[in-house]
DNA sequence: GTCTATACTTCGATAGAC
DNA sequence: GTCTATCGAAGTATAGAC
């Protein structure tokens, strides 16, 4: 499975080249600062001071490039939330991880840019799905240990409503919109308290 | 107020040509279908069957286009939003307008805009701030009729709970995800039941 | 006041030199 | 395997004809 050149023919740039990995951080980076519309050939290059054209000689296009960006940050995001529900599982740890500052940017950026870029939507559909259900797995253990739910909260909606306040909350905040975030979040807090667990 | 060339100089465009008019159709429907970035002179020219250059004449530049379309989207929104409210005054009014189709993927669009175009930001935070406090004021007056809530539950925290939910299950909706929604859903659905009114 | 012709920049991508 | 020279298409914006 080592031969990538096998998949769509022609170039490809070595797997650890540090080109390349230098072209990957340029991209994050600008997508992070100017969002997924500043993330040109040309722009990448220059920020990497690296010519423009090589973007295209290791990534042979656009989307391959913003594949590989989301790759690489998802699989990080992935090992993150694993070691961290593993080294303390509660819902707190649940709740930070939704709240990781540039993780919410990074997840707006490309669900905005799965908006027009087919492509890009089944791999960030697929990875999405797989982070759900590991969130879940990981709340019904968690939950199963203390008194019975009450009836029709689910882990899902549990995690349903935490992702829903914290991506609400990230999202108005880059606005600079801040009304009900507070009094929103005390709630939470309060809520994780009561449920016990650190 | 009514000699808007003051602004800039130079161009402006009848403010009831119908030519105007069709630009920001095309506008927002290509905003809508492909995503912000699918909205450039060329396409959305196209897409209403008039010259490029038009696009110019009609909106200085394309900010200018931007933020018109969201000015008008934004308009009807609230018109809406206080006809519904004065006809049914109910939390399941509040949770029908958030949950309003297009209404959802337009805030994503034009939140994923404003990361990266700092003058369009003001204008949509300024609206987002004016219509949270309608809001919050609606589920106020709402609640003041009922049972007094439970410590901690304030109308701003009722809001930000619905507004999470509503969005979260929106946005991934938008790229195939569903887990969990059905039941959380559900649950609103149950509250908006148990707590009374229509 | 309305629209067209045109300038200039930047885009993604490739052909082919080393 | 790595990189440079270059192409054609598409982007925003303006000058100036009607």
């Amino acid at each position: 499975m080592d031969s990538r050149s096998s998949e769509l023919g022609r170039r490809v740039g070595a797997k650890d080249s540090q080109t390349r990995s230098k072209l990957l951080d340029a991209a994050e980076r600008l997508m992070l600062e100017e969002g997924y519309a500043a993330v040109t050939s040309r722009r990448v290059g220059q920020k990497a001071e690296i010519s423009a054209q090589l973007v295209h000689y290791y990534f042979r296009t656009m989307d391959d490039l913003f594949l590989e960006v989301f790759r690489r940050r998802a699989d990080e995001g992935f090992a993150r939330f694993q070691h961290a529900i593993a080294t303390q599982p509660s819902l707190r740890t649940i709740w930070s991880s939704l709240n990781d500052g540039s993780g919410s940017s990074f997840n707006l950026e490309f669900v905005a840019l799965a908006n027009h870029r087919k492509a890009i939507r089944a791999e960030i559909a697929s990875y999405a799905e797989r982070f759900r259900a590991m969130q879940i797995e990981a709340i019904t253990s968690i939950l199963a240990v203390r008194d019975p739910l009450p009836e029709g909260i689910t882990p899902a909606v549990v995690l349903v409503v935490m992702a829903g306040v914290s991506q609400l909350v990230a999202l108005e905040r880059a606005l600079g919109v801040s009304g009900g975030h507070g009094e929103a979040l005390a709630l939470v807090e309060r809520y994780l308290s009561e449920a016990g667990g650190p």
